[in-house]
DNA sequence: TCAACTAGAGAAAAGCTTTTCTCAAAAATT
DNA sequence: AATTTTTGAGAAAAGCTTTTCTCTAGTTGA
């Protein structure tokens, strides 16, 4: 039996006879036979392997992401090396150039927030890359979340719920995402009060609580607040000063950070960016490409999602 | 100039003058020649990647590790495939038969307990395996940190802070962490107090809280908890009881997750297991064995150490 | 001056698949 | 029965490096 009929048989190609086919392959089996994929790599110049880079630490947006990318792509054979590089532009290079030579067949770029570059040039390289939330190249293909979108869709869950003076608070105003989700707020809801920008920390919404609390006048009978940290603490903050959520005050967040969101009193009602389909959607596209296949670039806008718990009243039917 | 004499050039290997060698490694940076990983391991049999197998989908254990085992390996040019696995021995399945198609020098199998073996076989393969973080095979290589020796780290701060009465807090008795934390802490402060088992969540710590003040007589003067998420909402709890923190009562957390153990206010004194380091010695070990090395199997237990904060009193220095 | 070495460079094989080409034998046609 | 066609299978090349072996030309010593 020579090497080249063996082949044939398992791949379903060349012509022969059916019985032939069977015994290879059951010969195959048998001996636990599987073909090395570094010499189909070689031949092919396909490795079914991409990899991952990103300067998310935590895994806060890059774990879900990579959880859409790994379901997306397992079904075809592909693995992902993950990078880490903590805006460190020559580990960042250490890690391009290694998974280069390894000659993944795409790279995508993923980060902690979609108005940074990652430390690390990506243009001129031999494979696809594709931007997932993090900012890309100019001609590139980004995807990313729909920040308007998903703080419209909190403003009009709180509007529909008969509230009428919302308040935001939220995140430094240097984030693209702050600006947007503020811009979102102040078109269906901002009658008024003016955006709160603060740091992405708890303390910051203690303090917007107290701030907001140590004014004479109505108080705001719902806080959407920029992301689930935020809201938390605003939860907390308001619970201690003895006002009711959601009864008295609904309160949003952004992010559906389970661990936070979940573990809040009462659970968080928050927008979910669906990172997980970003992830499969980035998956696809760059299998595609490094298929050949012929992708539009831009920036791919996906739509968020409002994940109802119980901090604002309400059920997830309205 | 043949490919021989340039790869002989490129190595440091083969005889040659130093003109010819230095004028071939020109050549190679000028047009920017990267040998390709794939023929170099169809060669060699190592093709300088390793596999991460977990089902610890937040990444709440796996990152610190896998922080730890690329920071170990970048430099031996080693990288990883992350492969998360829900559970599903399925799953479990498709990506290690992926990773050894792909021949990988090794395999890491993590999870997010000690005591629980991941849903998928690993003895037998071609490849060595490590077990970090998680139940290994008989006779493999498993890196754990020292659950009794870090809940004795917080048992004897707490003592040192001149604390006796000492409660503790913590998850279901069904972990074998648990259950070694809660004899360090018996050995060493259990004076008494019964050890309180529940769930790894805040509900319960602020549960236990009300149990603890709901008796009459002497109240506790610390805390010792199970975990971060506990610690934070026995910390709040007693807050709200107008229990102050750290004065009346010291409160020590375990694991160190810096997103609960940083914000709760005050910031938690807790024992961290040392994730990282963890990792860089599973990855240093599986990248001997890789190399044929030989190294002795067994159980290997990595100190913790304690990270003070504001919830106890005390300062680093004591 | 000739023999024996040595230095430097190239040729070839190995590692594992897939694909294309070639070839022999069997089947079908005239 | 002889020729053409079809069928099944093997040989060889390609993909990229490294390593071992071979060979030529130049050098050294006698």
């Amino acid at each position: 039996m020579s090497i080249s009929t063996a082949s044939k048989a398992l791949n379903n190609t060349g012509r022969m006879g059916d019985e032939t086919r069977e015994r290879v392959k059951r010969a195959a089996a048998d001996i636990g036979f599987r073909p090395n994929a570094l010499a189909k790599g070689l031949l092919s110049n396909r490795t079914f392997t991409i990899g991952l880079l990103t300067n998310d630490t935590y895994g806060r947006f890059t774990l879900p992401v990579m959880a859409g990318i790994t379901e997306a792509l397992v079904d075809h054979g592909v693995s992902v090396f993950l990078c880490t590089i903590e805006d460190d532009p020559a580990l960042g290079k250490v890690h391009v150039d290694a998974m280069l030579d390894k000659h993944v067949d795409g790279i995508i770029a993923s980060g902690k927030r979609i108005d940074r570059r990652l430390p690390v040039d990506l243009s001129n390289l031999p494979v696809p890359v594709i931007y997932a939330f993090t900012e890309g190249a100019p001609g590139s293909v980004t995807f990313c979340a729909d920040d308007y979108q998903g703080a419209a869709l909190a403003a009009e869950w709180l509007q529909g719920l008969g509230r009428r003076r919302i308040a935001h608070v939220t995140g430094p105003e240097s984030f693209v995402s702050v600006r947007e989700r503020a811009k979102a707020y102040r078109d269906l809801a901002g009658d008024g009060l003016p955006v709160m920008y603060g740091t992405w920390s708890e303390a910051w919404g203690h303090d917007a609580v107290a701030q907001l609390w140590s004014v004479t006048g109505a108080k705001p009978d719902a806080i959407f607040c920029g992301n689930d940290q935020i809201a938390r603490a605003v939860v907390d903050a308001l619970r201690e000063r003895g006002v009711r959520v959601p009864e008295d005050v609904s309160v949003v967040g952004f992010d559906n950070w389970e661990i936070v969101a979940a573990q809040t009193r009462p659970p968080l009602t928050t927008v979910d960016m669906n990172l997980k389909a970003l992830g499969r959607e980035a998956g696809l596209t760059v299998l595609a490409l490094a298929e050949g296949r012929s992708v539009e670039p831009g920036i791919r806008t996906l739509p968020c999602e409002l994940i109802v718990r119980q901090s604002c009243g309400g059920s997830p039917g309205r």
